[in-house]
DNA sequence: GACCATATGTCAGAATTCTGACATGACGCA
DNA sequence: TGCGTCATGTCAGAATTCTGACATATGGTC
């Protein structure tokens, strides 16, 4: 039995990271009323605007019934817009309202400074290399 | 305004990487009848037995009432035993029990297998560099 | 000894997220 | 045209996890 400790292996320093990360994202976006899969949410879409509620959940790596009641409270805030119809097929392409847009681009903000701190003790080349070795992981165990 | 992609910083890849590690843990673990929490618990019990409730959820980075759950679960399964009086102050030290032990290192193996799919274009020295740097985010998100 | 801060286990309730299921619309193919 | 497959939005219900609160036990401090 190899008995190794099971805290000095990635998935485990991954785990450990990722709660440090949401930790950090709740307590920065909570001044600006928003929740991190909220934030997540306002981000994809800045990005890509008219994303259906699935591509979103897909995009935040929730199950689509997550990502639905997350648009709902978005769009009772008033941040983001849903056509009551479907233009076509059934997906209703969402946007960003102007208000979605300012309290977004404000969160940013705070969001980018987290981020700054979790690579602070990377250089952009270290930054650079972890980002393409972290894609490589996600895709090994997807397929 | 920078407006880069949201999808190539390296907290948006944390998330990815533990959503497809997550849901491979739970699809591996199924077999042995337990859950990822479940399993984090018998890990760490495995290595530190006597672990109280409050250890155990520091952790595995859940709530005391979380790993409360999944304790009695545990428990229930016979895989985990606690002691009904706590011997000092109000922690109640937990062990594996054979069962638990039994189903503990069959799973390891299968988590092993994971993480080894995790790591696999990564040299031994670069896991190791990675490891690090993971640890250094935790910490510098922390502080 | 008395008091206060801290840590633990636990209850109660809410919030979040999930799985299962269903109807609907688009598309490919016989 | 008709049919099967797939994706989407949504409803219903359960599972999971959280926050708030409280009683209890320990240890330090006066």
């Amino acid at each position: 039995m190899t008995q190794q400790d099971a805290r000095r292996t990635v998935g485990y320093q991954l785990k450990r990271v990722q709660a440090a990360l949401r930790a950090a994202m709740d307590g920065a976006l909570r001044v600006h009323g928003l929740t991190t899969p909220q934030y997540a949410c306002l981000e994809l879409l800045g990005q890509q605007p008219r994303l259906s509620n699935a591509e979103l959940a897909r995009g935040a790596f929730v199950s689509r019934q997550s990502m639905n009641v997350v648009l709902r409270n978005l769009e009772e805030a008033g941040l983001v817009e849903r056509p009551s119809t479907a233009p076509s097929g059934r997906a209703l392409p969402t946007r960003l309202t102007a208000e979605g847009e300012r309290v977004l681009e404000a969160a940013r903000a705070d969001v980018l400074a987290i981020e700054a701190r979790l690579t602070a003790r990377l250089d952009p080349e270290q930054t650079r290399i972890l980002l393409a070795q972290l894609e490589d992981m996600a895709e090994s165990l997807s397929q």
